[in-house]
RNA sequence: GGAGGGUUAGCCUAAUGGUAAGGCAGCGGUCUUGAAAACCGCCGGGCUUACGCCUUUGGGGGUUCGAGUCCCUCACCCUCCGCCA
């Protein structure tokens, strides 16, 4: 949510900026019922003034034992007046915040202006693709050989867009989250928690997802729970309505989840493997900072995802995404791309973003400075990785010519001793 | 699923239906070489140049001139019973 005066006081600014990331952002709307709000607001108020002053009179008059009937009726009648203007005054609040809640977050300066991801700038890349000397496979044909990932089988449980692991695939999906978790807790100062897996329509709304994007959610019927599309919900959550102690801050919380996403819209893109399913594992990074630490933080954070990449040897690059690209809730978003050699092009495995104080206005996330007034915390989150991707980035990397997997030699301390998934004779 | 108890400001704790009292923590000041103590002030949110005004007792609704207080309802927490990995 944006702040409401930064509306009132710039709205041109605000709508010209809005417009980057697409057409149709108008402001219109907003000054009208802001105006309407303001002048019931007006009215409302000097008559509670005159009830309240009114009331205590008649409390004075009471317990003097004198007759206050002609009071008592002359404020029945406002209070009639004043129900009717409260009702009103409820409809406009409404109005505005509903209105407010499906406003996107301004794109910080540093961010390029474009219409899709085709103008993301380059950051940096690291790595060198390996250079193969056979055709190299897509995971799906590789993880399908070696007996480890089977779509068959997950299509009879569940549908398309799921997946079964087995055997090493399954190890591996476990391994690489707990060498995830391992980096970021013991080494990077993360602390881990464990979420919950459903939350209810406020956390969402909190952290954006909510009210505008109900189609990609999973809701649980009966209940106002949903299943979480990404840890980011449940763990940002975590401070809602609360103020932070200052010298607290940085926070830093990492978080193994499932995540669940209906992917409402992309018929036809990625049916095949496990680049995009309804159902996929992710480490996430969350942090609460001071707004002037907050891009600092994006950077550590977006490094931080970038170290767990680096130690299994697998190459990337990062985009800083053009307002086109830009997310609902996000000022600025790195996209961490891992090179996939089945498909030969890079592919995003993490998105990190600073999201300033547009989730901690929506949930009520505040921090108290050393003595001053409660302001608002700027909220920092990313993968540390997307951990599906991640097996993806092996299989296709580490690949040999008689169509096993060799094992990162990072990872080999979380895999039982297994150092090359190969094919059963 | 059933029964009972609870939710007041960052924390703790009051308030015969008469308009939220007090303490702690925090911040500023006086005093002090410095600190502590003591004392004074500030210390939920919004509007206002200001004086002030409105609002806030878990959420929503009702009764009333007036609700933390009475009624209804929902959420959450605690205790016990039932069920259960």
């Amino acid at each position: 949510m944006l702040d409401i005066k930064l509306l009132r006081e710039n709205p041109s600014e605000v709508e010209s900026r809005l417009n980057t990331r697409g057409p149709g952002v108008s402001l219109q709307v907003f000054r009208s019922l802001d105006e309407k709000r303001r002048t019931l607001l007006k009215e409302v108020e000097s008559l509670k003034q005159t009830r309240n002053s009114v009331s205590m009179e008649i409390g004075r008059l009471k317990k003097d034992k004198k007759d206050a009937a002609a009071l008592v009726h002359e404020m029945q009648v406002v209070s009639e007046r004043i129900k009717k203007l409260d009702e009103e005054v409820k409809g406009a609040d409404e109005a505005l915040k509903g209105f407010l809640l499906e406003i996107p977050n301004l794109p910080h300066g540093s961010v390029p202006v474009g219409v899709d991801e085709t103008e993301n700038a380059l950051v940096r890349s690291w790595g060198e693709p390996r250079e193969f000397t056979f055709n190299p496979m897509e995971h799906t044909d590789i993880g399908e050989g070696l007996g480890i990932l089977d779509f068959k089988r997950a299509g009879k449980i569940s549908g398309a867009r799921f997946s079964l692991q087995k055997g090493a695939g399954a190890l591996l999906e476990r391994a690489l989250i707990n060498f995830m978790l391992d980096i970021h807790t013991m080494e990077q100062g993360y602390l881990e928690v464990l979420p919950p897996f459903m939350v209810n329509s406020a956390a969402l709304t909190g952290t954006g997802q909510l009210p505008k994007f109900s189609d990609d959610l999973f809701k649980i019927e009966g209940w106002d729970h949903y299943l979480i599309p990404t840890a980011e919900v449940p763990v940002t959550n975590i401070h809602a309505g609360e103020i932070l102690d200052g010298p607290d801050l940085p926070l830093y919380y990492t978080a193994y989840t499932p995540c669940f996403r209906k992917e409402a819209g992309s018929y036809g893109k990625d049916v095949k493997g496990l680049i995009r399913q309804h159902q996929f594992n992710k480490v996430e990074l969350v942090k609460f900072a001071e707004p002037e630490t907050s891009y600092e933080e994006l950077e550590k954070l977006t490094a931080d995802a970038e170290e767990v990449l680096k130690r299994l040897a697998l190459p990337y690059r990062v985009v800083n995404l053009c307002t086109g690209d830009l997310g609902f809730s996000a000022a600025k978003t790195y996209d961490i791309e891992v090179w996939l050699p089945g498909q030969a092009r890079y592919r995003e495995i993490s998105s990190c973003s600073n999201f300033e104080d547009f989730q901690a206005r929506r949930a009520s996330i505040r921090y108290r400075p050393r003595g001053g007034k409660p302001r608002f915390v700027h909220t920092i989150n990313g993968s540390g990785l997307a951990v599906g991707r991640t097996v993806v980035a092996i299989l296709e990397n580490y690949q040999t010519e008689d169509g096993g997997v060799v094992i990162p030699e990072a990872l080999a301390p979380y895999m039982n001793g297994v150092e090359k998934i190969e094919k059963k004779r």
